[in-house]
DNA sequence: AAAACTATGTATAATATTTTTCAATAAGCA
DNA sequence: TGCTTATTGAAAAATATTATACATAGTTTT
């Protein structure tokens, strides 16, 4: 009798069920027997459903309190959120000790959405294919990225290096990219970082390299950089964070997923790669010997 | 081509994403963002939710194969009939369409455990405390990282730059890093990043930095740099994920959260420097501009 | 710089949905 | 049985939803 509002659909059928005629437990019978799918239709598919008249489904949304069937369809999608967007908690503190208010927990709480969001939108076949294409060594690649992105490049770039040959960093924010684009050949591919406030140089170099008959691999935020059009694949990021910058955090992640891929894919020949390089280090002593 | 209805609407937007517009990129972001209980409402609601008119709902609706708005949310409501009375989708998939074993998935799973129990090591005060000294902007800061790391340095290096004076990169793996310990002055701060295969010169640096009164505030790993010992502020970040090199998202992360939480403390000087850096960009016709 | 094209929203027409009315039927009761 | 009341659905009215036509703003091309 309390909290209306509270109660679910399938609450309020059992709490009724005694004062529902004979035509509504039928309807009823078919609305909990594929709950919630079979109410979320119009009127006339559950009426058609249940062997019932389209008025006593508008009835029976009456009798169990809401305003009309508009309303109990709006409470049952109000439901379904509720139950489907929870999978892991979603107000969960993560810094403990601190308020829900502090940056570090808004920070987290951004950046985990920021994450669920991407992925949600990545094409798992793209990132294979996109893994492939990297793992080939006949073709070469090339590395781009903006102002703040080129970070994000440099570091895509310094690990590939020790995966494979054929890497190239193209300067940031130089002009010095259109002698890269003389050095690229059909079937080369070309790693492109570009985030809003999308950068002329980048527009240009993504003509110029696919022109050249480059494949070019596009990294860029949810809205899409102009570049996209002349790219074979667009990884699309969400970015946004409670702060006056955007966010290269989900960027990293999907290199360093993309990184793990590749090296995967060409264990092979890597692993000599790598090897090399730990006795390069161990000569130089530019590490400490870790324990 | 193939089995158009086989094909869920999520499916078939990331498919189709980049022959979509403006207007409908907003759209599909809308839908996907809480997925699929927004698209099960009525086409006015929708519309409005992602701020677009009703036409560019139904325009899309037969642009994703489907013969009007209500076919898509009839096939909308029999993949959640679908997903729903399959009992198996109780672990969160992050790519869908993916398996659970993909390295999407599987890394995912790794980068949100790394930030739950790096988050669950962060004192928060001591974040502030750091936030603090960064935001004096008397003092000067140094940031260094190792081979890998520096570039996360160099990123919180660019950000820094445009929040205030007094900011230096020590350049990687050179020698020229006592030129600037010779610049040091007691309360300077030494921001320094080193993951494990922990760098000789990083720790010397750290050495005769404090030596010379600067402040030292740490990033490392879960197992810790032997620079901690001569830090006054030690970040312990989780590291690990399936590949054959450490993550640097949970880094990057914490420094963004840094970056947010300083430039938070400074927005008072921090406004005018961010403003004329625009129009120096606005200047120099580096950027599209941004609709 | 003008022309051609594309994208998008407003207004409106077409369509579907929901509710109301009311007559028919069934059920309860003296 | 016959009277009363409750339940139900057909049909129509009221309302909401969706699609179309068209004008405008924006973009690209020439």
């Amino acid at each position: 009798m309390s909290n209306k509002r509270s109660r679910t659909l399938a609450e309020r059928i059992r709490e009724n069920f005694d004062e529902l005629t004979r035509a509504e437990h039928q309807l009823a019978d078919i609305i909990l027997e594929n709950y919630p799918v079979s109410a979320m239709g119009s009127i006339t598919i559950l009426a058609n459903a249940s062997r019932v008249s389209t008025p006593t489904v508008a009835r029976m949304a009456r009798k169990l309190g809401f305003s009309g069937f508009p309303a109990m369809q709006i409470a049952l999608r109000e439901e379904l959120e509720a139950t489907i967007s929870n999978p892991i908690a979603k107000h969960e503190r993560f810094a403990e000790g601190a308020p829900d208010t502090h940056i570090l927990n808004r920070f987290a709480d951004a950046a985990l959405e920021n994450m669920r969001q991407s992925l949600k939108r990545i094409d798992p076949d793209a990132f294979d294919k996109v893994a492939a294409l990297l793992s080939n060594s006949e073709s070469d690649v090339y590395v781009a990225g903006g102002r703040i992105t080129h970070t994000i490049a440099q570091y895509f770039f310094t690990h590939m290096q020790v995966i494979r040959k054929g890497m190239n960093l193209i300067d940031a924010g130089s002009s010095t990219w259109p002698h890269f684009v003389l050095n690229m050949n059909e079937g080369d591919v070309l790693v492109a970082f570009d985030i809003r406030r999308y950068e002329r140089d980048l527009l240009r170099l993504a003509e110029m390299a696919t022109a050249r008959g480059a494949t070019l691999v596009l990294f860029t935020d949810q809205w899409g950089s102009p570049a996209a059009r002349h790219a074979r694949h667009v990884f699309n990021l969400r970015i946004e964070v409670p702060s006056a910058w955007d966010s290269s955090v989900v960027t990293l992640f999907l290199v360093e997923a993309l990184l793990a891929a590749v090296q995967t894919n060409t264990w092979g020949e890597t692993r000599d790669r790598v090897e090399a390089l730990e006795e390069l280090f161990d000569k130089t002593k530019l590490f400490r010997k870790f324990s």
